[in-house]
DNA sequence: AAGCGTACCAGACAAATGTCTGTCACGTCA
DNA sequence: TGACGTGACAGACATTTGTCTGGTACGCTT
């Protein structure tokens, strides 16, 4: 029973704890113990305790599986909508036809995810199908590419502020910019994200909720 | 203190835990209590067990905070591969240069994620700067998006096999199909995930391993 | 009115979990 | 050789956490 090198079981107790937070459920410093092979449970401790002194875990004091990882954002279910039209947003959020399990900066903020219809963004590789996660703004800058509703519909466009006027811009040369009426455009967000998905789409896009 | 009407205060529980275990900490059941506003811890438990009855919550008995969600895959910490030569690839995963938590089908198989960085397959929409997340595997169908590692070097193709020999085909027609020698080509995984972030790159792209 | 189902409360107990003190073993360095 | 740092063990205690029994309140149905 003689120790390791130096660094080594603590390498090995990160790695292990690390891989437990990601999948959603920290260890006990017992489990830790245990999945180690430990005989005592002060061992285990003694290398969480490192970790946090290094920066690498931090713990919420006396409460159980309170080891967690800095810097990592909250993951938050944003809600994949199905047809978004105006004065309809807070039902289209209500409707929404599955979840997506997203890593944000900010749980302040809302998220909304919409699955691509057209072919207007495929100059810069948003293709029909993909899925867009939106950060919820009513403002943007020139260059975003936006979520916008112009009349009734929600569109996918690249944002041009010309003059303060709104420019909706496709990135494909066969559809036209648009020059909507102010009073006939909303913002509804800014695209932060684009997932496509290759193999099956996954089981938790349907919806987890109660409806 | 009367009822609630029947549901409402379940359907908040299951919003207040479900979002607890997506965030990655589940809640203990005093918790909840809190969090609702019971006086009494058994209100809270009552109403995790109806929805453990119902089949929207997953009990592990007699751990702390042992709820989760049925059907929702286990997240693992995917590595962000830089450089993978032939005969290295053990190396390039030790040395990856970040890492993606990615919600995966199975534990049991191997990921590695790979940032684009030709216009080879631009017709799918997969761009410069695009992260595709890889599922380990040593073959792959005629048709799939994989990495391969010809000579020495990885890229990132449409797998067609003639005959039983490997072609690796373009989505661009700037790029020429490649017909490598048997003896040169290695197929390293499947893409089954491709991501793209418009934002600036999350925090967690960072390596939080040990270096 | 009685029964049922759902939403609540109060209190207590058992076990899990966090935490601490004390100790040994080994390798390295001055 | 002694001191130090890291890796380990043993044991005990305090608190958190899961779980249970017993009870009330309200609305609806028969």
């Amino acid at each position: 029973m003689g120790p390791t090198p130096p660094g080594q079981t603590k390498e090995r107790v990160f790695r292990f704890v690390q891989q437990r937070i990601v999948a959603g459920m920290p260890p006990t410093v017992r489990e830790v113990q245990r999945a180690m092979g430990f005989s005592a449970v002060q061992t285990a401790m003694q290398h969480l305790e490192t970790l946090v002194a290094e920066g690498r875990l931090v713990k919420t004091s006396g409460k159980a599986r309170g080891y967690s990882l800095p810097g990592v954002g909250p993951t938050v279910l944003v809600p994949l909508l199905g047809r978004v039209q105006a004065g309809d947003f807070t039902t289209a959020i209500q409707q929404h036809e599955g979840t997506l399990p997203i890593q944000v900066r900010s749980e302040d903020r809302e998220y909304f995810a919409l699955r691509v219809q057209g072919e207007s963004m495929e100059g810069v590789g948003i293709m029909p199908g993909d899925i867009v996660v939106v950060q919820r703004q009513a403002t943007a800058n020139s260059g975003d590419i936006v979520v916008a509703l112009v009349d009734d519909e929600a569109t996918i466009k690249r944002l041009r502020l010309r003059h303060g006027r709104v420019e909706l811009h496709p990135e494909n040369q066969q559809f036209a910019i648009l020059r909507p009426d102010p009073q006939s455009v909303t913002i509804l967000g800014k695209v932060i994200e684009v997932r496509r998905f290759l193999d099956a789409t996954p089981p938790w896009l349907a919806d987890l909720s109660a409806d």
